[in-house]
Formats: structure tokens, sequence, C-alpha cells
DNA sequence: AGTGAAGCAAAACGCCGTTATGGCAGAGCC
DNA sequence: GGCTCTGCCATAACGGCGTTTTGCTTCACT
């Protein structure tokens, strides 16, 4: 009945082949006809093992959000919350600039081979921002922010960040107002909008900017 | 060469007749062939016309900014500034959310087709967005932000609601974080991180909402 | 009336996702 | 060893897709 849907010792090789399809390629790459010949089977073996197209794309969101995940594990709590919510932020851009493509099947963009999440796929997408709110507790706990519910500031901090990005791929941030100055104001911007003090929360995204490069680019970098 | 992209007077029927299409059965009922046999003709004259498909999409994505153009104008400027920004932020969203399926093939989601914006396209998608910057000069002008830069602070409103209308479209909005009170916790978030005082910013955004019902539902309601 | 261009119907081409069929290899059992 | 039974996949077909070609019709202009 289910599709299998992240079974990773039997069939590594397809969805792997499909992302990296998917990847170097764009949306219209991913043909069943062309994965397989990629593999080297017919596109029967689609079906055998993921029940064909849609359980495939289903199997790809939920690497893409294992490798979400694989960002954030990257980013060590320090004593200044602020600044680890920061690079979390910073942390999902990256995830999202090193897979675009996926990134546009994860958040209903992208409509590939009529593919759709259901609510389980949804949740486990949730699940994975857990630790975002985890992150937002700490800080109110630090008294340096004013609002209360640590899930609500997540969520204002995933929404904004995820906006940026959207646009950001869709390629409608240009000079002189790019990404990556949005995405300064845009932080600062949260933490002083839900209670942090303008110098501290300033502070605290720049000191999550000299992180990024220290902590998260050597995480991106090793090779799973 | 160029397909004709907005040409109202010679084929008003067929880029309207996809958007009711897209509207309501969705992506994967926009086929060159089921448009064809809905307007009564052949698949050809979609190739006259609009130059193919993808032109046939560019077309009703013009058609989508007009549309927020639409929702834009109906917010009147009002001597608070700052309200009038959050319910424009409102006015972003309300257009959304009547024009689900065709606010994801403007921003880049939704690859119908094969079809990619070009540059012309995101320019005309940037300007619609003049006026909200021009708000944003009027708050900096009355004193209200601390920001400096009213596009800066128009793109921060922008991604943050830009990235909330995404997520609630894909559904990853649930009680009880969901699309409306994480809007209001937003847009706060947002006038206080460009520098309104919070109890400032917290009588204009309720200002706003309650100018939703009073002026925009009128707009959003009268027939074209 | 003659001529030109424009618009569209019909059919075909090469893709697509999906399904039905059938062959083949290996495990379990006698 | 032989037998069956099951899982896996190659092949081929089906319907639908976007697109192109061809040619007919219609209509404006001289």
């Amino acid at each position: 009945m289910s599709p299998r849907r992240s079974d990773p010792t039997a069939r590594p090789t397809l969805v792997d082949i499909a992302a990296r399809l998917l990847a170097e390629e764009g949306p219209q790459a991913l043909s069943a006809r062309r994965i397989a010949s990629e593999v080297g089977t017919s596109t029967m073996a689609l079906y055998t093992h993921f029940n064909g197209m849609r359980g495939l794309v289903r199997a790809m969101v939920h690497e893409g959000f294992t490798r979400l995940q694989h960002y954030f594990t990257g980013v060590e709590f320090s004593d200044d919350p602020v600044s680890d919510l920061a690079l979390l932020g910073r942390a999902y851009r990256c995830n999202a600039l090193a897979n675009p493509h996926l990134y546009a099947v994860m958040f209903g963009g992208s409509s590939l081979a009529g593919f759709s999440l259901d609510e389980e796929d949804r949740q486990y997408g949730r699940y994975t921002l857990a630790g975002v709110a985890e992150c937002a507790a700490r800080c109110i706990e630090a008294g340096r922010f004013h609002a209360q519910d640590a899930e609500l500031v997540a969520h204002q901090m995933w929404s904004a960040v995820h906006g940026l990005v959207v646009l950001e791929l869709g390629g409608y941030l240009t000079e002189p107002w790019d990404a990556d100055r949005l995405l300064e104001a845009q932080l600062v911007g949260l933490m002083v909008g839900v209670g942090d003090l303008r110098e501290s929360a300033t502070g605290s995204v720049a000191e999550s900017a000299r992180r990024l490069q220290e902590e998260l680019v050597p995480v991106a970098d090793d090779s799973a």
C-alpha cells in the first residue's frame, strides 16, 4: 500500500541520482524515463520501490528535510542564544541555497509531477523546526526577548527567513536590496521586534555572521 | 517574435478561462488541450495568440500582478502611515488567498509547463511593490521608524508577509500557530523592528485590522 | 475579381506517467 | 535435485501532454 518512503538500505542510489538530477538540471529533467536511464534500469524499478513518481518525489522531500536538519545540528549552542537563533536563520538559508530545487519542492512550490504534500510530510517538516523553538525559548529565559511564546517567535523567524529565501531563489532580490543585505536587516529587525534591545541584537547578529564561517561552513562541506 | 503578452482586446477570453481553470482545478488542469476544448477551439489558437503554453502562463502572471495591484490601490492613505503599511501587508495576503494557484506561479513556485520568469516579469512584479516603499517613506517622514531606507523596509515587509503566505498556502501553519495569529505578531514585530514604539505599533496594526473590513473587503468584492 | 495575410482545424511527432504482461532469479521446502 | 512461489524488472502498450506541420478558410484591401 504505502510506498517505501525512506529505505536507505534498499535503493539509496535511485533517490540519490534523482536528487542529483534535480539539483543539476532542474525540475524538467526529473522524469521517470530519464531517471531510469540514468540508473540503468527500466521505469518499473521506480514503481516497485516508490510506488510511482509521486512516491519518489515524496522520498526526496524527506531527504530535503534531513539535509535541513543536518544544517541545523551544525549550529552549536553558545552562551548567546540570540546569536544562536540568528545562526539558525543563516543555516536555513544556506540549506536552501545549497539545494534550491529540492527546497522549492519541499515548500509547496514546484508542483512536480502533480506531487503535493500530505499532512504527514508537513508534520515531518514542522518537526525539523523544533530546534528553532527550543533556541527561542532560551532567548526568552535569558531575558533577551519580551515575547512569551517561543513557538510563535520561531514561526515568525521561519516565515521571515523563508520569505526572504523564496524571493531570493525567485530572482526578485537584486542590488541594492539584495538578499545578503536584506538578511542582516531582517535578522536584527526580528530580534528587536520580539523584544531584544537594538544594540544587543545588532551585536548578536554580527556575531552570528562570524560564526557562520567558523562553525557552519565546515559542517556544510563535510561529505556524508 | 515576442508573444502578445497582454492584448486585452484580442483574446481576453482565453487567458480568463485559463485563469479560471487554474483557480478552480489547480495546476494539473491547466493543459493546452484542456484550455482549447474549454474555449471551443484547437490548441493552435494558443500558439497564434500567446506563442505557446509558456507565453500564456506569462500572460497569467502579469494578470496576477494586476490583481495584486488592484488590492493595493484599494488601501487609501490615512494620517497613520504605519496603519497604512500594515493594511498593505494584509492586502497582499488577501490577494494571495484569493488567487492561491496564480500566486504560486508568480513567485517561482509551481514550475508550470516548464515556465520560468524572465527579468522583465520580475521587474513587473517589483514595480507592483513601489507603493509599499512609498508608504514606508511616509512612516519614516512621520518619525515613526528609525530605519532610514524606505525600500529596505518595504523589502523586509514583503519577505516577511510573503513567507507567511507561502507557508500558509503550503499548509504548514496550523493551530495554535495559525496564519491569522502569526500575521498579527509579524506585523507588530516588523514595525517595532524598524523603529516604531511597541505601543504605537500595536495600535496601528489593530487599526489596520479594523480597516481591512471597512475598506478592503468592499474593494475585493466589486466586480471588474 | 484578385491577392495577401491571418487564424485555426487536423494530424502527426516525441515526450510524459502509468499499467499489463511475462520472463527470470533465488528462497523455502519436499 | 526438483518444485513452487515470490519479488524484481524489461518490454511494450495506452492515454495525455506540448509542439509543429500542413493546408484550408476567411476576410481586408486594391
